[in-house]
DNA sequence: TTGTAAGCGTTATCAT
DNA sequence: ATGATAACGCTTACAA
């Protein structure tokens, strides 16, 4: 592998004009560049980034550690992130927690489990190190769940940037929009003319679920539509949660004529319970999801969900870190992404 | 951020004792390593790997290039290959290349368009040269469906492992096994009692649809069942595909009691169009997929399927490659991994 | 506009 | 067993 050396002897020239062609310093004269360029081309001389990371003390390495790449938000997340870096130059370490390896049954509530998994903060801590050994400029934590992480992770020198996740109050973060989604929901039921809105909500000391609930709540207020506390069942995001719920929704005396659960998981679980009771939907019951996984689009009926814009919360993470790295400014910066409402069969107006 | 010098002063040795002490090159007395760590630790010392890679022209880091993040197979090999590399101390470097993005639509048997895009493969010599800057030891590349991909990708110095996807003999892959999985699959229909075996292939010059296919004639003469030409159905691996080629076969004067299509999406439509027409499954026609997506056991009824062990892929595909690099043993290396039978409620015993 | 040379944080060779 | 020091490939004053 040739050197910039071997590239300043082929040209005829020094080592300070290659490495100020290479770096676009300007200073260099048309026809000496021209030079330059070409012994470069001959010699297919690759610049070690490592070397120059060496002398410059500074690395255009962002590092992502991502709690399961497997969780169906992450994918999304991480394509957002690269394109962003592949735009500015950025090369990507990837790092992968597997927390769902690490606890019970993913995916659950009790991430708390983590957050005192002395085991669970050493594996972060190792990683986060051995990032800092490559001297990556900054940090993506992205999170399985959206929720408060600052427990887990360490304080660093590096800026880092949270996204489908957040900390501090002094940490910058990018998250969908729970409250907003939700409103998007309950405000497409309404406007299908539901008044029988019952809602599965994912645990309550989730943030999520409680922002999500806020937004059921304010939407039903706003339209002057009572809020009955027997049309709210407390789920754990699981199939079989939705299953059970919805079958203790439809053995109300009033039962509920649209059901929102607050993930497509359980949404799923609701439409099969629905089904079992041989109930038709959407006429007999309308049916309103969250997520927006893939194949919900093929469902019988497809199902009308709710998507989180993850490539742009990625997009908007790198955008921000990167932001971060080039100005030095490090004023927090909490984006919320507007959710995006799909409207699909699984709800029909009344 | 400190270095070794500042460690080798705070424990009164000399800067090449701590790198003894770090690199565990024995040779250093017991006592002064337990001063050496002790520095380390007071001053929360990290390593500069990227000044080691500088000295030693070598780094721990494998660069992966993955078509597609998104595409269902992506997560799962990258998991896989991650926590191969995390137990042996190697960094990865991700790169996506979105060719989803790049192309018409997605899933298609068009990636030809691509060898033949200059755009394209420019695309990827830059995004490899990037990575060579980085110095990656080794490259992983993962396809979007297994193919031949040897025309896009430049002759490298560093040892490349293709994942999900071939190149030429002298190249190392490692794929789940198309005949095999196939075979499962058939077989297990016939296991159920079914001889009308009808089949919706992907497109006939697809490398694994034509294993595919083999495997199905294969197994279909080793139990003596006829093979009829009007039960193979060519799709393009898309939803509506199956759905209409359902319709086809369903049409024919003796249709089909098993209906095994290449893909889970060919087969939820192939299942949507059964219903369409009012038949039950799985008591009126069986469906069997092929790939093992997500939600598929979700489904009414849940499909029945062939998984293809992807993160065992990606596990094995990281083997390979760091074996190469420890060894600098560069036979080539074509491991095929089985495919696992799921059996599942879309296929019922006649 | 171009060249010279020091130095980034390590490792490895050679002394001691 | 430990230490002194050159060298890895590059950038960047500073000199010319």
């Amino acid at each position: 592998m040739y050197t910039i050396i071997d590239v300043a002897r082929l040209a005829g020239v020094s080592t300070a004009t290659v490495s100020n062609v290479i770096n676009k310093n300007g200073k260099v004269a048309q026809k000496t560049e021209e030079k330059v360029l070409q012994a470069i081309k001959e010699l297919n001389y690759i610049p070690n980034h490592i070397a120059k990371g060496l002398k410059t003390n500074s690395t255009q390495n962002i590092g992502i550690i991502v709690e399961d790449i497997n969780a169906f938000s992450s994918s999304d997340v991480i394509d957002g992130i690269c394109s962003y870096c592949e735009e500015f130059g950025y090369t990507v370490h990837l790092t992968n927690l597997r927390v769902h390896q690490k606890i019970d049954t993913p995916p659950t509530s009790h991430y708390d489990q983590l957050e005192t998994s002395i085991e669970f903060k050493t594996s972060i801590e190792n990683n986060i190190n051995h990032l800092l050994s490559s001297r990556i400029s900054g940090l993506i934590y992205i999170g399985v769940h959206p929720r408060d992480v600052s427990r887990l992770i360490p304080k660093l020198d590096i800026p880092i940037v949270y996204a489908y996740a957040y900390a501090t109050e002094e940490d910058s973060s990018v998250n969908y929009d729970d409250f907003q989604g939700a409103k998007l929901a309950v405000d497409y039921l309404i406007q299908m003319n539901h008044q029988k809105i019952a809602i599965i909500s994912g645990p309550i000391n989730s943030f999520p679920s409680h922002q999500r609930l806020l937004g059921y709540q304010t939407t039903l207020i706003e339209n002057g539509i009572n809020y009955l506390p027997e049309y709210i069942k407390i789920g754990n995001w699981h199939y079989e949660d939705g299953y059970r719920l919805c079958n203790e929704l439809l053995d109300l005396s009033t039962p509920p004529t649209a059901i929102f659960a607050m993930n497509d998981l359980m949404a799923i679980g609701v439409i099969n319970a629905a089904k079992d009771r041989s109930l038709c939907i959407p006429d007999d019951l309308s049916i309103h999801g969250f997520d927006n996984l893939r194949l919900t689009d093929y469902l019988r009926p497809s199902l009308c969900t709710v998507d989180l814009q993850l490539k742009t919360i990625g997009i908007r993470s790198a955008k921000v870190l990167i932001e971060k790295l080039t100005t030095q400014n490090s004023t927090p910066d909490q984006v919320k992404i507007p959710c995006k409402h799909i409207p699909r069969d699984s709800v029909k107006s009344i």
